[in-house]
DNA sequence: AGTTGGATGGTCT
DNA sequence: GACCATCCAACTG
């Protein structure tokens, strides 16, 4: 497990440094709901909104563990990887990319922002979800099943651009102990 | 083990 | 027109 906390136009960091963008949206509406944006042109990373509406700040997703549906996330990252492509892979290609994710570990399935978003399956039709909903398709819920995790802070990833205070701030967290972060 | 560059396109100045 | 809240393969040593 990893997350990045990203605050408000003050946050050279954030998205939401700009202002209230068309992209951005979302993190100034509700608390509680999904923030969805494309990186790079291809990968989705997910985030929560985590203040009140007109104060802009979420919490970047940046690798879970997957536990259940562990065949599922396989075959999402499988069509994200062909997805992505501008011309469609020959079934050669395919075959190359099907191994390779059949090959990766279970824990490494969604070690990384994009990577969360390829292994769920996720789209921009999912900004706004809410994620405190028992109905939502996508939505937080406690696990009683796992005991409390260690946590560690570090700076948050690729965002020197941002500079200091920002580019060092301790706003990554991360469990030491998981073998679902990134690196 | 560490570094580099390609893929790829929306977003913002 | 430049820049990314990235990932992966292909290099170097």
């Amino acid at each position: 497990m990893e997350v990045e906390a990203y605050g408000g136009t003050e946050d050279r960091a954030s998205h939401a440094r700009f202002g209230l963008t068309d992209r951005n949206r979302e993190m100034f509406g509700e608390p509680g709901r999904a923030y969805l944006y494309r990186v790079y042109g291809m990968h989705i990373c997910l985030n929560v909104v985590t203040e009140p509406a007109g104060s802009p700040a979420a919490v970047l997703i940046r690798a879970v563990e997957v536990r259940e549906g562990i065949e599922i996330a396989r075959a999402s990252r499988v069509a994200a990887a062909v997805a992505g492509r501008r011309v469609p892979p020959t079934g050669e290609d395919r075959a190359i990319i099907e191994r390779r994710i059949a090959a990766l570990p279970a824990a490494r399935l969604a070690a990384g922002p994009g990577l969360v978003g390829a292994a769920f399956g996720l789209e921009l039709w999912a900004r706004g979800l809410d994620l405190c909903d028992s109905a939502s398709p996508l939505r937080l819920e406690p696990d009683s099943a796992r005991g409390p995790a260690s946590v560690e802070a570090s700076a948050r990833l690729g965002v020197a651009f941002a500079g200091d205070p920002w580019a060092s701030a301790p706003w990554r967290f991360f469990d030491p102990v998981s073998a679902s972060v990134s690196r």
